[in-house]
Formats: structure tokens, sequence, C-alpha cells
DNA sequence: CGCCCTCTTGAGGGCCATCAATTCTGGTGG
DNA sequence: CCACCAGAATTGATGGCCCTCAAGAGGGCG
């Protein structure tokens, strides 16, 4: 049966919290801080390092020529990142929060190291796949999502993100203009969406860029039954696929490696 | 500067294709053909396998309880996959062309292998990072552009991706449906921009699935132009920051690795 | 032929982006 | 301390795009 892609949504996000450092990578470390909406790096600019978020907050975001934005991921202490192209940054990212702390590593260095250490290479493996993971997670808020549940989605995922405090309270880093450049919504929908939400009662502001939850089941329900409703009109799957998937490849043997893999 | 989005997606996704044999760990591959529709996982199974697509073409796709699909990628030979989530698969993975070729390694043994042998922890790291490239550049497109921008910029990506004839002709390998899962949008509309592009002498329909693209020029034109039109009230970054952003980091040392890294 | 699925085309309504105006907030200087 | 201002945030009114519903055309297969 399926799981409900929104919960699995927070279920993941809110998962383990990879902080650990990275052997011997640390030595060639540097850390810097920034400003609110200093820049970590540019679009178009080489890629020199990797990154990692210490404290504070950063968004990654595209721009159009003429200033159009949209927000890809926010980053979190603990988020690796700068690998967004091979040769020339396709995105820049900016510190959203006052003193955001960033660590950056010599790429050359980190990929000899990667090589080197397995410990590393699996931990920047882990992720690189949590970021993939992340990102695909969200595509689907965006894609078929009302500006409601958008909203919704963004509560829970920032409450699971990050929430340090015990009263269903949370402080978001980012203003309305970057919510609204993350979930690709006009400003003036975000605001209305928490307006109604909050008429609902089902979150209260403490500050304006302070949430509290007081209703976090309805805010589930919102994205819940709003799936409910998407009947699909869309031919399901054809034939019955009641074979057993992985007695499929048992069957056949190893092939040799180098006769499968031509363009 | 910044680089006009729809640009770089067509340099990246165009660019190199890894299909190097992993090493040693072909010597725990199996190899499977998949039929059309044909789940090679299904959402909500255990994690157990990396897969690698050999030939066909696949789609990596997420259900709601009521049988709405979002596609999140399609995946081409080379592509590597299953790495969706740490426990349970999030998403499903089927076969969209006949005679789809699958290679699958055992997740312990895989893991086991990129961390001994560096070359295959650096091949999976790349196409890791290739993954979320693509991921999020595709986020870019389901986010801002309308229904004409989205499908030019799916025609040109899949040219890139898919065409192998020089005459600009692509065979699409997936139905109007997938196209409309892919791109967030309804069927009936993915047919009327097609449409349009061919009453604009754009596009030719040799057949329902293979689209000659007549006027390579004018596809992209539609969506730079449209970007251009996206004039943002946004308030752009705060402050000027003249300053080389890669300064920053010389001017500290380096911290000890173990006191940074708190939650 | 008849069935099913895919694809296309048409008509209407709802959601959200846009434009516009007001209020709120934080920072600065008098 | 308060006036002042720029940006942030909210609220209202309107129009356009696209989703939805509906019907018909084209294609593959038993």
């Amino acid at each position: 049966m399926h799981t409900p892609i929104a919960v699995s949504i927070r279920k993941w996000t809110a998962g383990q919290f990879v902080t650990s450092p990275l052997g011997s990578l640390e030595e060639w470390s540097r850390v810097a801080s920034f400003a609110v909406g200093e820049a970590i790096y540019r679009n178009g600019e080489p890629v020199e390092y990797w990154y990692r978020i210490l404290a504070g907050a950063a968004r990654q975001c595209a721009f159009t020529q003429y200033g159009s934005r949209q927000i890809v991921d926010f980053l979190r202490p603990g988020d690796l990142f700068g690998y967004d192209a091979p040769n020339l940054h396709t995105f820049s990212v900016e510190a959203i929060a006052s003193g955001t702390r960033i660590v950056r590593y010599p790429r050359l260095k980190a990929e000899q190291v990667a090589d080197s250490e397995p410990p590393v290479a699996n931990q920047i493996r882990r992720l690189a796949f949590e970021s993939v993971h992340r990102v695909q997670t969200r595509m689907l808020i965006l894609g078929r999502a009302t500006a409601l549940e958008k909203v919704c989605s963004f509560l829970l995922e920032m409450a699971d993100r990050f929430s340090a405090r015990s009263d269903h309270a949370v402080t978001l880093p980012m203003s309305r203009y970057d919510i609204a450049d993350y979930l690709a919504m006009a400003v003036e929908t975000v605001s209305r969406a928490l307006t109604n939400l909050r008429r609902m009662d089902v979150i209260h502001l403490e500050e304006v860029r302070c949430v509290r939850i007081c209703n976090r089941h309805a805010l589930e329900r919102v994205i819940d039954s709003s799936t409910h409703e998407l009947k699909s009109r869309r031919p399901m799957a054809v034939g019955g696929y009641s074979s057993d998937p992985h007695r499929r490849f048992c069957a056949l043997a190893a092939p040799s490696a180098t006769a499968l893999y031509e363009a």
C-alpha cells in the first residue's frame, strides 16, 4: 500500500542529525561568519570548495536574468553544500540569519580525503543521498499542492528542522519573501494562508517570525485530506505485476561487466 | 552576473555520460528486464539494493493515497537510483520502455565496495551529486514556469538526454500522462501546449511520440523571454557585498574539529 | 468489429498572481 | 525619547491561467 506523501516528508526530515566531523578533512577547514543576506558563493563562480553550515541558516537559490528568485533549499547546521555543479556554481548560497557560521574545505583536498578515508566518503555519500531525498520530496509539494497545503507543509517541515523549543513554537529564520520563493508562490498568498490558519486557531503568531503550532493535527489534516481529494483520472499501471520484482533478478546471471555499459 | 537558468539546465543534462562499470561491485550484480509499466521497486518496500539502468527508461514517482502521481525523475542508461530513503523506499520506480534492463547491487555489499575502492566511491558520489543537481534544476521549472515554458523546457531536456538522431527528432519513451505528472500539470494542458508549438511551426509531430524540433531557437526563446518578463518586486540582497567572499575564510584559523559540531 | 487506452479539443469556473494601499516593525538620527 | 523612514507584512480587488468536466478522434489488440 502506498504511504501518504506528507507523512513521509516529516519522518525523514526529522531523521538523524549528522554533524560529526569529517575526519582529517577538518585540518584543511576554514571558518567564516556571514551577515544577513551575505553571499557564501554566487551563481557562475567556479566550484572550488565544499561547504558545511555550522550555525545559523542559509538559502540556496537561483536567479533569473531579471532578478526573479527561486529558493531551492534551506540549509541548516550539519548540511553539506557546494556540489551543485561540476565546474561553475548553478546556484547561489546566502546567509539568512545573522552570525551564520560556515566551514569550507578545498574541493581537491576534500576529494582526496574522501578517497582515502572510507568513513568520510561514507558520510558524504549519506549527506548527498539525504540532500537528494529532501529535494525530491519537496518537489512533490511544489507541483501538486495548493497554497494552503504548501504553507502547512512548510510549517511542519520548519517545526521539525528548526524547532528546539518544546512548546511547539518555531522561530523562522527567513522572511516572508524567502518563504514565498521557497514555495514558489506570491508573498501575499503566503501572508493570506498564514492569516487563514491563524483565524482557524491552528497557529498563533507569537511574533511576526515566531509561529506557535496550536493544532498540529489540523495542519497534518490539511495536507492529508487534500491528497484524499485528488482522485486520479490517470490510468493506473498497466498489467497486474503480481510477480515479486525481486525474483526477476535471481533468474539471470551476472553479466560481463564491460560489455554492458555502452552509450 | 547571473546566468540564465534555462541555459544552464541544458548545459548540465547534456554533460558527461558516465557509464563505466563500478569496479569489483559488478561481481555481485544481477540484471533483469522489465516490461512497460512494470515496477523495479515500490514505495514502502525495504531499501535492499542499489540499482542502475542499462537500457530503456524508467520513471521515479510518488503516489498519494488515492492514486495521484508525481514523477520525480526520469532515469536513463547510466543513472544510479534506489537511495531515495534510508530504510523504506519513499518512491516507486517503474519501467516506461519495453525491454528496460536494470542491474542491481546488494546494498550492504555496495557500501562495502564503496568503502574499500575509492574509484567506486568517487563515481557514486559524482552520480549522487549529478542527481541532486538534476532534481534541483527541475524544481525551478516546476515552481515558476507557465505551462508553455514547462513543455519547452521538457522538450529541450529530452532532446539532450534521449536523442541519438541528428535530425533534431526525439522519440519520447513516455506517454502524455507521464509528461503531465513530470511537469505537474494536467494532461490536457500538455496536449494544448504541444498543439500551440506545432501551430507555431516550432515542432513537428512525426508520430504521436516522436517530436522533431524545427526551431530550437524559438524553444529557447520561449523560456528566456519569459524569464525576462519576470521583473522582481522583491527587495534585492541587503547591502553591497562588494567584498570577495573567499577572503572571509582566509582571515580565520581552523577550528578544533570537535567543538564545532553541536546540535 | 468492439473494447480500451491514449490523445486531442472545447467550455466554464476557481485559485492564485498581480496591482494597489495600509499597517507594522526595526533601525537611525535629531 | 521620539520622530522619521525604509523595508516587511498584511489586506483588499481584479483579471488571467490552468484545472476540471465533457466529448470526440486515433490506435493497438484480441
